[in-house]
DNA sequence: TCCTAGCTTAGACTCTGTCTAATGAAAGAT
DNA sequence: ATCTTTCATTAGACAGAGTCTAAGCTAGGA
């Protein structure tokens, strides 16, 4: 059983064959595809499975607060299963690899009272760019 | 005379008259506007001045290095003529407004050796997420 | 002046995502 | 079991952001 659907299914929120396929395709760590990935592996268990069922699928599972919604690239969104443990993302501008990473402080300590604006700040995100081992070799 | 304009005088770039209003036009501390809203004021001051022409010339000055690009939310793209101090963002999630922030520490020493997967770490940016003075109160 | 490289332009096009209106399935009530 | 109501799915139209193309236009060097 995929840890994703276990998730979900403690939400008011009926289960039915289309989103199980979306989660069950979209589970795993490390994963981070776009709703487009996710419609051509959906397809190839359930080939009549529609694009706009997959995007609003996608949308209520992060408004459940199940998955996350990476804004990595400024090209398509990115769906990320992984909420149980706190992490950063760490992108190759070369090829747009991508890795799960974890850092030492929580970034939200580095920002000072001052520096807050009136705000209350409730999320801090680190995006780390860089060229992965076989880009720096090209 | 505008502090981008001066910046980008020091390249080996054509200064054409519709570089120079788009540059004016996006000039000056705590910008982050969009390709539109660049256009929008671009125009007010030449009306010809085409769409085409303003995406060109921002890709060009972030190829340059004189302008950053930022992805805050996955809608448009945003062009940030402060590239002297480094900082990073922090957005309301009710009304989307934007501030500078700036960190006491840097995030890039924050992610250890291991943690780096052979890449060559070059930059981290940091989004803080949260609900300005006014969207807290309603 | 002429030539050439590079710049600007309108509009077509692509990609990503949302919306609509109709059909279809599920679950509680009877 | 059937009805009823609510919610989910679907195809396709639509919208926003950005890129590309082909043609004409400048600016500056020979
Ligand atoms: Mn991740
Ligand atoms: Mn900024
Ligand atoms: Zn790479
Ligand atoms: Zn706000």
């Amino acid at each position: 059983m995929s840890d994703l659907v276990t998730r979900l299914r403690r939400h008011a929120w009926r289960m039915t064959p289309q989103r199980r396929v979306i989660a069950e395709t979209l589970d795993g760590a490390h994963v981070h595809y776009t709703a487009d990935e996710i419609l051509d592996r959906a397809c190839r268990l359930m080939p009549e499975i529609s694009r706009a069922t997959v995007y609003n699928t996608l949308n209520e599972m992060v408004a459940l607060g199940e998955v996350l919604e990476l804004n990595l690239d400024g090209r398509s969104k990115r769906y990320d299963p992984n909420i149980e443990h706190d992490h950063h993302h760490l992108i190759c501008d070369g090829c747009g690899a991508t890795r799960d990473v974890h850092t030492l402080a929580d970034p939200l300590d580095s920002l000072p009272g001052d520096e807050r604006h009136g705000f209350a700040v409730a999320e801090a995100s680190i995006t780390f760019r860089g060229l992965c081992p076989d880009c720096r070799r090209s």
